[in-house]
DNA sequence: ATATTTTGTTAGATTATTCTAACAAATTTG
DNA sequence: CAAATTTGTTAGAATAATCTAACAAAATAT
């Protein structure tokens, strides 16, 4: 039923709602790359589908609704991107551009077909989970690199930043879902830390980057 | 460039005009399921565009760049069922739906990992050819079986229509692209043909049925 | 608490794709 | 060939998604 576009709202909203569960129609705005009174228009026509909750000068609030037709759209995305990593070769940093389209397809059993020849996964290539059939997400309460200190090991989980530019960074440096981290010293004043991990003895890793590393900790 | 609006109005002219070069404004209509006036409409738009030739009351015709246009659009459909059917265990009267959302996809890379994976196939599973990455195509000159006569062996190679009912007709049949068939007799009255294939002995196929089946005769 | 800035809204216009109604040209038929 | 039918066109309107300009409310900062 929804189009294209509304499929992208609603998507959005989803994200930004993420934390807060609610978003501004200015942050939409800029999400998507549309005018405010564009963006407003929309979540007027969304509210009358039921799957926002809208008032003037107010946040806005997927509806439960709202949230299963865009976690449904997301596991179309995941899958996706899963299905081109694994199963046709691309690189993690190739995939987003090609589900972002492929995501809107309407045909339940292209997807169901992508899932069982994977073996249903629960994360996509960047560790994000994969919503199920009935849009519910299993949250992976993961740390970030720069909540770990100095003499635990960790392994690399999941990403916080999926862009492009982030996902060549780490290619460049090796380190991909899966790699385990020794955390060896954190600097006080940058909070950047120096981690040893495959043939690495000793690496140095902004804050930033700590930052988009969610990892899970060795106990 | 071109919208997915744009992009079905150029298969349609393609698919139309495969005898005659040219299609009727009507014809158009009808194969879209829109009223004249709007094909009329999106005639002139292609026309600006440089894709189609058409003056008032003639027939549309492509130009070389709407033909190669149209050609690239069905080489990413045909490509999609071949994929769905090789590589993702789809039937052949499943994938028609499918690719006609993904042939609208623009990644060049998608399409190109599909085709190699596949090997470089040249025909989609109803054997149409797949036009190559320069949208030129590759004419099958294949018979229909009603031209076949009693006596003659042939292979099944493509079909003439590939809509899901004709196709179950064919799976009910056992009958797929590269079944052989022995031509036994022609009834003269309605044109039905008796074959044997695989393990029948006396199949009748009406007419109908035998114009549809495009063979290659044994010499 | 007032002024400034940011955020949000309304109004009005634009482009793409579609429609119906009315009319006109072309084709077919008796 | 004239009448009837089919085919095609124009005009005008509708919906979806977008914009800019102008204004209004809310939030922030002096």
């Amino acid at each position: 039923m929804a189009s294209i576009t509304e499929e992208n709202y609603l998507k959005a909203l989803f994200n930004l709602s993420n934390n807060q569960g609610e978003a501004s129609i200015s942050d939409l705005a800029n999400q998507l790359g549309v005018s405010m009174p564009t963006a407003n228009s929309m979540v007027k026509t969304l509210q009358k589908q039921g799957l926002c909750k809208y008032e003037k000068y107010k946040p806005v609030i997927l509806t439960e609704q709202g949230k299963k037709a865009a976690a449904l759209i997301i596991r179309k995305h995941r899958l996706t991107e899963m299905f081109l990593v694994n199963k046709m070769g691309f690189g993690w940093e190739e995939v987003h551009e090609i589900a972002e389209q492929v995501e809107h397809i309407h045909a339940p059993k292209f997807f169901e077909r992508m899932d069982e020849m994977m073996g249903f996964p629960t994360v996509d290539p960047h560790g994000s989970p994969i919503p199920d059939k009935q849009g519910r997400i299993q949250e992976l309460h993961l740390k970030s690199l720069s909540e770990a200190v100095p003499g635990q090991e960790a392994v690399i989980a999941a990403l916080s930043d999926s862009s492009a530019e982030f996902l060549a960074y780490l290619n460049s440096r090796q380190l991909s879902l899966g790699t385990e981290l020794k955390i060896l010293s954190k600097e006080s004043f940058d909070q950047s830390m120096t981690v040893a991990y495959g043939e690495k003895e000793r690496e140095s890793l902004s804050q930033k980057v700590c930052e988009k590393l969610l990892i899970r900790i060795f106990d």
